[in-house]
DNA sequence: CTGAAAGCGCTTACAG
DNA sequence: CTGAAAGCGCTTACAG
């Protein structure tokens, strides 16, 4: 179509683009009529509304999304702030979004806050010049000012992983409930010192203790020199020191709760090593159940938590809110499973 | 500033959002001259420069990408095509990825191809409605429609993970000589019956496959019978899987490389549990050197593929490239490591 | 149901 | 070195 596309570079800063006004043209509309066939609002005819689709699809024309968020003062962006981008949890939690929000025509930007509250309000300040059309965030990690900017900015908004009652959106768990059940299963396991070890110590962690705390104070079993909590990076090979420096310690340990499923993991490759029998000697519980926890040995006991459903449940909820619905239920628990195997 | 904001107000469409004007205005120069100022490009009066840039910071005035993307044809989006998001090695990379181009100034908009190269395309020229700034991809993953796509935008590109001779801009290693390092490194340990595992049979895994059956008929000890090629998924329950099956139809191997790490900690894990001796009666080889395996029992012998490091320089390449500069080398190897532990 | 006008917030190209 | 004009490609608000 070389006079088409001649006619359009008349003008100095052409871009050669293709352009709406090229869909509308072939389709024998003005271009806001063909704006509003392809964006499917308002009244339009539905045989023009064909020949508009038509026209589009026959010259492949993708809309232009820079002028698309200029002119509507909001772009089809959804914002995605995630704590880690080396942690399997956000992993699944991000690949879950994005499938449910890329059919329904919504680009996920994603930004890393490194478990620093700081930086997440630098990048939602940021970010928030994009005119997003919604924001998925975790709550848990923001500051007041990030608060405040998430309030002010007037964008659709939903809290991962955790839960709350103030009547902003959540989609989570309650990583108390979850803490308090992995100590009363090994209570009633008959284990009587036990200890909890962690790492990454961000807020999730810390509720997870309070419902741990929580279960061994009912039953006068608390000693908090059983519980280990370290700010560096969770992973195999610091749950394999961990556990040797804590056996060696406190030699009496007959159970260890770790707070995530790679400190477990290698906890358990260290007593293969140390030779400690896992769980008649020790009994071991993980958090998350990750990739490999049920084929190590033994096989690994651990709380399972849904964060693919968190992922998809709380894009879908984002979605009903961007469109303007309300939510019946602003607070939805996904729940979390205990899942019982060899350790424990 | 309530006047100020007030006088911006009066046309019907206006936002409140803080502009570029509100910036010039404090500063008491034209848009124009600001926007010099704030992207340093052009000849500014340094002391009118210092105070557009004062003006703005007490403002907290940020550009809108959308206004800045439409009026200069190009945004400041860098978009990152990956086969997975669920894999480690990919995350790895998303990650230094981004270490360097937010910083930058950069949007990174991450793809998921899904190991489909038809997907690619389609997200390739859905993406590049967005006007990038820059490209990176993986190469061996494209079709020729993506190919004359990434061609024809003038968008500059970096290709991930392997190399090329064709001119283009490559990071990344020779997958073929890791494969063949590998299997001389199991002939050099006196092993003669071979075994190779892959899942998840991208180019990447058919090249070190390729590297392994050169270097293995080459010493005249290639068997076809002993190559074990999946298009399912790679995890580590499958590595078991896999295991348990290839020691059952041919009890007389004696040693096997996995295409990747998750599978080989799978298999070591099987091994542990049917009691077959690692290295003694079968040598084991993964691939990547994935987290894990230096604590996993016996620790893992496996070639290390620095994925940060593709990231970085990749990004530091492209960088380089959307300044307008040449590359010298234009195929940067970045090499691998085979890592001799205890499996090998 | 359809369209001409104006505007979103920037940058480019041109003058001075 | 600085700025007034025009334009990027859409959508909103207003008329008809």
């Amino acid at each position: 179509m070389p006079e088409t596309s001649g006619a359009r570079r008349r003008a100095s800063r052409s871009t050669g683009r293709l352009t709406l006004r090229d869909v509308a043209e072939r389709a024998g509309v003005s271009p806001i009529t063909a704006s509003r066939a392809l964006r499917g609002v308002g009244r339009v005819d539905p045989q023009l509304a064909q020949r508009v689709r038509e026209a589009a699809r026959a010259l492949n024309y993708v809309p232009d999304p820079a002028a698309r968020a200029l002119a509507s003062a909001r772009s089809r962006v959804v914002v995605l702030l995630v704590p880690s981008l080396s942690n399997q949890v956000f992993m699944e939690l991000i690949e879950a979004v994005h499938e449910v929000l890329e059919p329904a025509g919504y680009q996920v930007l994603i930004g890393n806050t490194r478990y620093d509250p700081g930086v997440q309000e630098r990048l939602l300040h940021q970010y928030l010049s994009h005119r997003p059309s919604g924001l998925l965030l975790t709550r848990s990690d923001q500051t007041d000012g990030a608060r405040a900017l998430t309030n002010l900015s007037g964008v659709p908004y939903v809290y991962l992983m955790d839960l709350g009652h103030d009547g902003a959106h959540y989609v989570g768990l309650s990583q108390q409930a979850a803490g308090r059940c992995v100590a009363e299963h090994l209570m009633a396991g008959g284990r009587r010192r036990i200890a909890f070890v962690a790492a990454q110590l961000d807020t999730r962690t810390r509720q997870r203790e309070a419902g741990y705390r929580e279960a061994l104070t009912a039953a006068g079993l608390y000693d908090p020199d059983l519980s280990v909590l370290t700010p560096e990076r969770s992973s195999i090979g610091l749950g394999a020191q961990l556990m040797r420096r804590l056996v060696s310690r406190r030699p009496d340990v007959d159970a260890i709760f770790f707070n995530n499923d790679d400190l477990a993991q290698g906890a358990l490759l260290e007593a293969l090593r140390l030779r400690i029998r896992v769980p008649d000697q020790v009994a071991i519980v993980g958090f998350n159940d990750l990739e490999g926890s049920e084929h190590v040995v033994p096989r690994l006991t651990t709380v399972r938590t849904p964060r693919a459903e968190i992922g998809r449940q709380s894009a879908t909820m984002l979605l009903a809110l961007m469109q303007g619905d309300r939510i019946a239920r602003p607070a939805l628990d996904v729940g979390f499973e205990l899942v019982i195997r060899e350790s424990a």
